[in-house]
DNA sequence: CGCCAGGACGCCC
DNA sequence: GGGCGTCATGGC
């Protein structure tokens, strides 16, 4: 990755990104597509701080009116720019599908999101759509003046109080996360460091967050990458393409290869969305 | 009307 | 331990 200053933008040069693959694949909600004179443009935070971001006609990416030191101390991290991807996706392409999937989507990266986001999004995620999911967390946000609730905050409500959200029987979990967050019973900064199955049963202690859920949180929400979330759709993945079980050569960023299986089998049949 | 969506829970055996 | 109905909401 190699990036230079223009004016108020940061100007990068990065083949292993596509922003459409990466900011609205499922793995983050909060990401808006703008209208702009580049060929793709999106809106978001991560925490309080904003970002305005283009994808140019010659794959350069431009973080607009962004000093050096967000850049380096925020956005760096955030799109995991000191992961070799092209590394990553050599590795993977030993096997066949996993190949096809990084041809695919080569451009989608493991974003380093916030935790308690994270948990509180993929709560709202169970059995539901992506285009739903993104809408009860639009309302949430829209609540706080755009900005994502702390746990504190969260825990001053109640299912009843939550009704704007519209988000049916998911409501007493945000609830019981928040409560739970609040008061020190699940600390998420000490479970991002524990072994991981530790971390897995203390994330399940929160009501509506069982095996799906803990994976997301660890993956998306703690980048442990061997975390390997297994939804509907790589079910499916795994009953099709691996039916003698997943190649253990990727175990460590099973997580990452994960991410392109996913967006693969998704838009194998019709570019869906 | 039905089925499905980045599932988890409660209850049953 | 596995199997199954239920849980809100909304799009198709």
């Amino acid at each position: 990755m190699d990036y230079h200053v223009k004016s108020n933008d940061i100007i990068i040069s990065e083949k292993d990104l596509d922003l459409d693959e990466t900011l609205d694949c499922g793995q983050a909600f909060r990401w808006k597509k703008a209208v702009s004179e580049y060929p793709c443009t999106y809106e978001g935070k991560f925490l309080n701080t904003f970002l305005k971001v283009s994808q140019t006609k010659n794959g350069e990416f431009i973080f607009h009116d962004t000093t050096e030191k967000d850049f380096l101390n925020i956005w760096y991290d955030y799109f995991d720019f000191g992961t070799d991807y092209t590394e990553l996706k050599k590795q993977f392409s030993e096997d066949e599908t996993l190949s096809k999937a990084c041809e695919f989507a080569g451009g989608i990266r493991l974003l380093r999101q916030n935790s308690w986001e994270c948990l509180v999004s993929f709560i709202i995620s169970q059995n539901n759509n992506i285009p739903r999911i993104k809408a009860i967390i639009d309302r949430l946000c829209e609540h706080y003046g755009g900005l994502f609730p702390s746990p504190e905050q969260l825990s001053q409500e109640n299912t009843d109080s939550l009704s704007y959200l519209r988000s049916g029987f998911r409501a007493k979990y945000i609830c019981d996360a928040s409560n739970k967050t609040a008061d020190g019973t699940v600390n998420l900064s000490e479970i991002a460091e524990m072994p991981i199955d530790d971390a897995r049963s203390a994330l399940r202690q929160i009501s509506g967050v069982g095996p799906k859920v803990s994976e997301c949180v660890l993956l998306f929400g703690m980048h442990r990458t061997e975390a390997f979330p297994i939804d509907v759709w790589i079910k499916r993945v795994l009953e099709e393409y691996y039916p003698n079980g997943f190649p253990t050569f990727a175990k460590e960023n099973a997580g990452i290869a994960q991410q392109y299986l996913f967006h693969y089998i998704r838009n194998l049949p019709a570019k869906s969305e």
